[in-house]
DNA sequence: ACACGAGTCAAACAAGTGTTTTATACAAAC
DNA sequence: GTTTGTATAAAACACTTGTTTGACTCGTGT
């Protein structure tokens, strides 16, 4: 019936997540059982992010995880609840990638936590698994869910207050600064340039993500922007 | 039935877009006729762009043009049609502000033709109305139909050329050199930034789009570039 | 032995979907 | 006046959608 993206109140899980005393849980010879859930959740994120949450039915999910059509419903509830599940793991991935990157810089002066942070980025941005990911996060900007909002929290929020202080080091403003946050935007949309998209490829653009093309590409971001940052921050304000 | 997007022969449009011999086309008393095929187009693009091609359905657009549900496949063959049409208009709108933008360039250095396509860009992709036809630009991203071929070559690969002129002019490289392709793509992603998204949105990044805002904002980007590229531009190729 | 519950399955369900059909109104061409 | 072709409308069509049902396994606990 209705498949609008929307806040709704759970829907019963029939009985898998909720085993009334479960200590072991029962399991078949043939090897499934819980592996069913995870073979869903897999075959679900692939196709999520190649055609968006309406677009896939859970028949064709259910045929790729070579289970029953009630099987979605009986492991998350409904199709909006193995969409939420899928998105979480997203936010964790990212999540993980923004702590290296404040690892890497802890202790470097600034522009060395610049150059660091964009390559860390970057090389997470493109690393294989976590590109699926990112495919989805590029849908929600679309069509946002009320997942979005716990990404923005865990996994953008984050990244960009400690970006914000990077630049507030290097130009010496403060990190709420109109101009330190146009800085912070510049740098940032520079790396999602690099994520393969169907106009890049239209254009010819060829970017294959080899270790040494991604260190080149941060390599160029870092050097750009540190160049930027230093024009624009040593300017008065005018106007 | 089948919603996919894909090419398919053109479904026959019944008679009105093929009069038999048609000199003058027959007007009813009401004031309608060619206005549903307007108004049609109207309602289709407001709501592709909020929701995509999936997510509306006919009857949908149908009851916003207050006509009937056959309205669609009577004037534009089917829905994909209609589609096309709206993205037909996107396509020459962004089409003319690459002209407008070339035009305010001519015979000027090169680093003031940046600063002036920098700023006409952004106010073309900020105006009002065009902000709907890149947001389905952006769906076209995710989902690409054969009409992004079309929007590519004809809007896209143009203003890449443009751009590509410029920086070579400022670096005195060759326009299809990869460091020059580099910063191409860091000044264009910088632009697409400023276009409203459910992220910057729970950020709380409220940019208004007001003239003097996306002066501003344009400033920004073109002396941040402008150091950008001189010092990529200026470095021996290493490594 | 028995009951219970986890997990799976085929079938059905209710509500949508894009599209087609049939009918009708009306202005202009003949 | 009749025909022709444009434009609209209500109803039906054929099909897909997410979800639910009820039966059926099969390990486990008692």
């Amino acid at each position: 019936m209705t498949t609008r993206l929307a806040v709704r109140p759970e829907p019963r899980v029939r009985t898998a997540r909720h085993p009334a005393r479960a200590a072991a849980p029962a399991s078949r010879g043939d090897g499934n059982d819980q592996e069913t859930r995870s073979r869903l959740l897999t075959v679900a994120e692939r196709l999520f992010a190649d055609r968006g949450f309406k677009d896939v039915t859970v028949r064709e999910i259910c045929r790729g995880a070579r289970a029953n059509v009630a099987a979605i419903n009986y492991h998350f509830g409904d199709k909006l609840g193995l969409y939420r599940e899928v998105l979480q793991s997203a936010t964790d991935a990212m999540r993980a990638t923004n702590e290296a990157a404040r690892r890497a810089g802890h202790g470097q002066p600034p522009d060395e936590k610049l150059r660091r942070y964009i390559l860390i980025h970057l090389q997470g941005l493109l690393a294989s698994n976590y590109e699926t990911l990112h495919r989805l996060i590029h849908r929600e900007m679309n069509d946002p869910t009320p997942v979005l909002d716990a990404f923005v929290e865990q996994s953008v929020r984050p990244r960009v207050e400690y970006l914000a202080g990077i630049v507030a080091e290097l130009t010496g403003g403060r990190p709420t600064d109109q101009r330190v946050l146009r800085c912070v935007a510049s740098i940032h949309s520079q790396s999602i340039a690099y994520l393969p998209n169907p106009i890049a490829a239209r254009l010819g653009f060829h970017f294959k993500p080899t270790p040494s093309q991604i260190e080149e590409a941060a390599r160029h971001i870092a050097e750009f922007s540190l160049a930027g940052v230093r024009a624009v921050g040593s300017k008065k304000s005018e106007g």
